[in-house]
RNA sequence: GUCCCCUUCGUCUAGUGGCCCAGGACACUGGGUUUUCAUCCCAGCAACAGGGGUUCGACUCCCCUAGGGGACGCCA
């Protein structure tokens, strides 16, 4: 049996330390044993799916060296490797699935999913599907098309007895089939849901192998299912440890940067990120911490796995980041370095800003250091302004981490931007420049410096995000009570118009 | 709330019944090398969640409790 593996990252966000985490034992174990590693783009969600995004991931994997035998840009025997691009196959399989009484037919409004699952909820029960609509018949289901009703497809479940299924590092797992939901497998926009054109996709692409995040397990017994009703092998399946926050909690970019830009941005190599991440949950035979992906691939084996949640530290990473460099040789060094701060075009927009700022050569880089390298350390003092108090810095620089997810067309014109902060200052009632004021202590850790939108612009979003982020923790942070006040503001204010228009 | 997964130093981990009064790494502390700093070297601190079994013997196997995490969407 030839090995294949796949990751399957849906093109919804910025490329995601878990999606490199993931691809990395799918990569070294498929070439470990002479396979192929296959990238899949999981676009099933119309709304969310991006097309930055989808290249954003597929640059990302490359720069950290995770690239892939068959995905959606190189091709491959089993392709298309997207999944917007295989809906008539999802819905043959769809077809036969409802004939041979695998699945059926929804009308449901959401607004009566909704109650449903409310009262379940409320008497203690699992919220899930109630099976309104699993028994109407043909003529009717016929009708109601012809209505012109919007509807659903959904997997049929058992009610009684329990899903057994086999995890490579657990052993069995016993899931009752009573927690499990009828789950929508095509929606009424005619898409698949991510369980339904995952489990068909990896079947069609001969994926053997599949590792992913432990987040999945609860939803085994869905894609088991599906698997039986048409007489499928079953891939074997290894659930990885969820990469945590320092709070042990799943990693969240509310917490921490999730972004592999981020690291790329902040000058991690990216041999020692893809190391590091190597190391979490995974250890060598002779406990050696620093190793080359070629090492790995060839000491890797599913049972070095452990199971218990890894917490992605910083420290160490910046400690193996370190050796690395200080391993490099010192032209190697020279070039590295040159390509991080000014590749890609940063130095003609960086110094473009400085230009006209400069009276002497030696203004230059006292204004730019905090383009080029991390900003100062903030204090909270910074934050002091006889206009605008702390907790208005806090409100200002929360609600822009918002606005800024939102701005979907980062690179075109600042003007965006700027517009977009300019109708933000206004609804919160601030004069511009007082608005401002946090932003640039923030971003450049002091309250004058170059243009403000055009640094954020060169920085990027990664970079960006985690500023302001850690502005707001030393101004004391939000608490999650506080978090939610401001989040239920962000609805309103978003509300009242604006953003959407202007920003995408 | 229901179900599932997990549980060795603060963190990443070694450990697959005796080699372990638990080893390594990061962080931290102290010392040494260095014109400062960093590197480097040496030393120190620090853990088997708790309770029951099984066994001649349990960090390792089983059960219970507790704690942590995840899932419960026409998100993935």
């Amino acid at each position: 049996m030839t090995i294949r593996t796949r990751v399957a990252p849906s093109p919804t966000g910025l490329p995601h330390l878990g999606t490199a985490y993931v691809a990395l034992f799918n990569r070294a174990f498929a070439h470990q044993h002479q396979g192929k590693f296959v990238l899949r783009m999981e676009d099933t969600d119309v709304e969310r799916s991006d097309p930055t995004s989808d290249q954003a991931i597929q640059d990302a994997l490359r720069w950290i060296g995770l690239d892939w035998d068959e995905g959606p840009d190189v091709g491959g025997p089993l392709g298309p490797y997207r999944c917007s691009e295989r809906l008539s196959i999802y819905h043959d399989l769809i077809a036969e699935l409802v004939a041979i009484g695998g699945a059926f037919y929804c009308f449901c409004t959401k607004e009566r999913l909704d109650s449903v699952r409310a009262d379940q909820r409320q008497q203690g029960h699992v919220p899930k599907y109630d099976g309104h609509c699993i028994g109407l018949s043909t003529q009717e289901i016929q009708s109601h098309i012809e209505e012109g009703k919007p509807h659903v497809i959904r997997l049929k479940v058992p009610t009684e007895g329990n899903c057994v299924f086999h995890d490579t590092l657990r052993g069995p797992i016993e899931i009752p089939w009573g927690q499990v939901d009828m789950q929508v497998l095509i929606k009424s926009d005619r898409f698949p849901t991510y369980h339904f054109a995952a489990s068909v996709d990896d079947h069609l692409m001969e994926i053997s192998h599949i590792f992913r995040g432990e987040e999945w397990l609860s939803s085994c017994p869905k894609h088991q299912l599906i698997y039986t009703y048409f007489g499928w092998e079953q891939p074997e399946l290894i659930h990885l440890p969820l990469l945590r926050n320092p709070d042990h909690s799943k990693i969240s970019k509310r917490k921490q940067s999730t972004s592999i830009n981020y690291f790329r941005r902040c000058g991690y190599l990216p041999e020692a990120l893809l190391n590091y991440l190597a190391t979490m949950g995974f250890s060598m035979p002779d406990e050696r911490e620093m190793f080359s992906f070629q090492e790995f691939r060839e000491a890797f084996t599913p049972s070095r796995v452990s199971t218990s949640g890894p917490v992605f530290d910083l420290a160490k990473l910046s400690w193996l980041n370190g050796q690395y460099i200080r391993s490099l040789s010192h032209s190697e060094f020279k070039e590295k370095l040159g390509d991080w701060a000014f590749g890609d075009g940063r130095a003609d927009s960086i110094l473009r800003l400085v230009h006209d700022r400069t009276e002497r050569f030696d203004d230059v880089f006292s204004q730019a250091d905090y383009l080029l390298g991390e900003r100062a350390i903030l204090k909270a003092e910074l934050f002091n302004h006889k206009k605008i108090t702390s907790d208005d810095c806090v409100r200002v620089l929360y609600f822009s981490q918002l606005l800024l997810e939102q701005i979907k067309n980062w690179d075109s014109e600042s003007e965006v931007i700027s517009e977009a902060f300019k109708q933000l200052a206004e609804l919160l009632e601030l004069k511009f420049r007082e608005f401002l004021f946090p932003l640039f202590v923030a971003i450049s850790g002091r309250s004058v410096s170059l243009p403000l939108f055009d640094s954020i612009q060169i920085l990027g979003l990664d970079v960006v995000n985690a500023r302001l982020r850690s502005a707001i923790n030393v101004l004391g942070g939000v608490s999650k009570k506080t978090a939610k006040r401001l989040d239920s503001e962000w609805h309103q204010l978003a509300s009242q118009s604006i953003f959407t228009t202007k920003t995408n």
